[in-house]
DNA sequence: CGTATCTACAACCATATGGTTGTATGTTAG
DNA sequence: CTAACATACAACCATATGGTTGTAGATACG
């Protein structure tokens, strides 16, 4: 994954309606249209807000008939969630480090 | 944990500089001239870099002298991933959902 | 076949963002 | 005490973003 993916997707994250549809999107499939009815901005906002997640692979649109099904990559939510798994693996390196050189000066105090 | 604030934290990550900077924050103490060097950008934009972290939450400054150290706040990494975590267990339910009407229909065909 | 519904996208606007340069203030070292 | 170092922030610029309105094409329904 590249950073300028990882970007992307962060980025797609990183508002509450985009946020919103991702949640709807993992619960059941729906339209555009659908999804859209539920915010108080117009269609064209819904489909930006849409094209801003499919950019960042968090959903795809299907055809079904005249209606586009919008989809979840639960897989990409996966890889979110390991980027944020290294830094918390980084902590708990220092961390480990800073309890070996507690034991080394605890050691040698004695 | 407001909406806000997850806009703040998603956007805050949603730059690799920002995204290297947390690392870098997490892996050990820096003050920001240090953090700076190591960026092809001006020194103020590594501070507005720094500043947004801040608004987020993900770190936070100390004053150490003329310097100021760039520390962090894990939690906050938590519970980003939380919200991730949120995401992934909807996507379990749904799964789970699916594996009942399979087992449901299943029976009433036999 | 005509109307309704659904969708795509261009053009526009106001605001936000990411970077720069320049100025100013505070602290440390010689 | 002065120079060096570290930092804050204003002002600026180019680009990106989030929302709107309007136009157009595709599909479904009566």
């Amino acid at each position: 994954m590249t950073d300028e993916q990882v970007d992307l997707l962060f980025h797609a994250l990183a508002d509450a309606t985009r946020r919103d549809i991702v949640k709807r999107a993992i619960a059941g499939e729906h339209s555009v249209s659908e999804l859209a009815a539920g915010y108080a901005m117009s269609f064209a906002a819904v489909q930006k807000h849409v094209s801003v997640l499919e950019r960042a692979g968090l959903v795809t649109k299907t055809r079904r008939g005249r209606e586009r099904l919008v989809t979840t990559d639960i897989a990409t939510i996966n890889q979110a969630a390991q980027l944020l798994d290294q830094f918390e693996e980084l902590w708990r390196q220092r961390v480990n480090r800073m309890g070996e050189l507690l034991a080394l000066e605890t050691g040698e105090s004695r």
